[in-house]
DNA sequence: GTGAAAGCGCTAACAC
DNA sequence: GTGTTAGCGCTTTCAC
């Protein structure tokens, strides 16, 4: 494509020069030095003569050179890096752990290189590409899962810690874990609504199995019937993927069927909204007709009108401990660890006692 | 790290093996070939005898062999791919357009490589990074703006298409843009408050810039004033950040004064829906005593209580026309265009006729 | 059809 | 302090 662009004006030979790639030896050539001197003037590395490094930098400045990150980590044995693989985009529990993350990695004096990865890919395939390419010390698992994997996990070179999915059932030596009690913290919704007179509960989930968070919240939510002497009827649970979209889609089609219930636990804040807009939709009131409450704890529950309840993750904890983990695994070579955490139940306008 | 973790068991050869990364010279040895014809049946070139492949891939699967992407974009030309730079993590605008574009770009035969920035970063230089690390054929620039960057975007040798920003005013022959007419749409949003009764309007948006969209926003809003022979008094502009948090905070403090107005024109959505919860917390009703419409048109609008009104950015249609502007530029060698899209409005039901 | 060999831009010994 | 040089793992001529 330049050239054809370069060829149209080809007279001028100055926008030919600037978009040449200068190179390490360019520079070097330049600045009348050795490639190793410019080496270590770019990687801060000690024993340049001050003089020397200010030419060098002037020359660097003025040809806008880059380094070729390619070429850096071909060669590089290791980068003082730590990844973060963040299964799922555009989820914003996720995005608020992440940020947290970021800041305690580079807290740690470490850099912090963050992959995205849609729902279809394989973040351990990803994390061991990434380890063999980018040298990093250590990789965290945001919203992934080490669960039956621990052939693939054994590939992977360096410490790992999974962050909001238990990896205690790999039982590697490698790989920490830290997550939420699920089960409790489902439990800890659902009793609220109890408490507050609820009898009949809608539960809100996604797909049930019986090891990932899911399965546990529908544990936590079992706990709970069981402990006020009732059990879920299972067309009270409705499955639907962890989005607006769905979780409206899921309620307003039961309601549309005249069915009704009082309140509703929905495992993630994002159905939560969904279904509270069914509700409304259907021209109930919340929490007048049905009550409801989410499951998370991000952010927009607090903007949303009425304030929804939910059963709020420690973000931040969550973030510091799993960069903490990591960070002893690296440097003390720290055993693997299994950490749990609790989760806050946050009172809202959207649950009204009955 | 792995060093010490083997040395815990270093009888085991097994682990060790497993760890090894492989590379291309050991899976031709493996297979008993060249490395040549295993970089042939990695990258599918034609002219390899159909059992040799056999065997290289059977040798592949088997030792689990990915190939190092820093060694290969080191010494390729040219990968057949598009970089999206995508500003701002965590905007759901820029979510729902950037979908769309891998789609597109997908379907147009290229690879789609999103690079997200945040705000401290500079976006022109990480596209040329990646224009020299990547062997891209173009970049898409979403939310990055080019405007006085003329000089540094000549640094990049392949078509450019700013998505969302103008960059008609750089004026350089591999730089196309795609935009909403902002001025247009913001003015539609307020003469839809004017429309339907308001009078005493107030504005929520960011920072006043000439060449920005904020700033066209803010003129669309001047002309649909003056089009109502009214004029927008400052003390009825209300400066704040893009998020939920600054638009409640915001609005929260002026309403707290015993300030009032009868409608609020947000230049974004999760701006409208921060001012939204302060009205509501200030104890006041939408659209009873204050009407609001936001910009935008993400999906949470739909699912906020009441619905938002909006005026609804295309991003479908951004998205396409992007990528096939990139692609026209890319293939054809087509010069730069610069687009203009219009706004939608969306009713909803937080807007009342007084 | 297939292999040998020359680099891509850089880092890190090692020599001076 | 600074330069020379051997690769890192791959693609890509060019021979055969």
């Amino acid at each position: 494509m330049c050239r054809v662009r370069f060829r149209k004006d080809s007279g001028n030979s100055m926008r030919q020069q600037e978009t040449k790639n200068f190179t390490i030896k360019d520079i070097a050539r330049l600045s009348g030095v050795g490639i190793s001197t410019v080496s270590r003037v770019v990687n801060g590395h000690p024993y340049v003569k001050e003089e020397t490094k200010k030419r060098v930098l002037t020359v660097m400045e003025e040809y806008h050179y880059t380094p070729n990150a390619n070429a850096k980590n071909l060669k590089q044995i290791s980068a003082n890096a730590i990844s973060v693989v963040v299964r799922g985009t555009n989820n914003a529990f996720f995005a608020s752990i992440l940020e947290k993350m970021e800041r305690a990695i580079e807290a740690g004096g470490f850099q912090c290189r963050v992959t995205y990865l849609d729902e279809r890919s394989d973040e351990i395939d990803a994390a061991r590409r990434v380890c063999n390419e980018k040298k990093v010390q250590g990789v965290i698992f945001l919203g992934g899962s080490g669960v039956g994997r621990e052939k693939e996990l054994e590939a992977i070179p360096v410490p790992c810690v999974f962050s909001t999915e238990s990896a205690a059932a790999a039982n590697l030596e490698h790989v920490s874990s830290i997550t939420v009690d699920d089960r409790a913290a489902a439990k800890q919704a659902v009793d609220y609504l109890f408490e507050m007179g609820h009898r009949d509960i809608a539960v809100l989930g996604g797909v049930r199995e019986a090891l990932n968070n899911i399965g546990l919240r529908y544990q936590g939510v079992l706990d709970s019937f069981r402990e006020h002497g009732m059990t879920l009827p299972e067309e009270r649970y409705f499955t639907c993927l962890f989005s607006m979209e769905e979780g409206y889609n899921a309620i307003s089609r039961v309601l549309g069927t005249g069915e009704r219930f009082t309140a509703v636990f929905a495992m993630s804040d994002v159905m939560a909204i969904g279904a509270a807009k069914a509700i409304t939709d259907t021209g109930l009131s919340i929490p007048d007709d049905i009550s409801i409450i989410g499951y998370d704890g991000i952010d927009l529950v607090r903007y949303y009108n009425p304030t929804l309840a939910t059963v709020r993750q420690p973000a931040e904890e969550i973030a510091e401990k799993s960069v903490a983990l990591l960070l002893e695994a690296i440097e003390n070579d720290s055993p693997a660890r299994h950490m749990t955490l609790g989760g806050e139940l946050i009172a809202g306008a959207s649950v009204k006692r009955i």
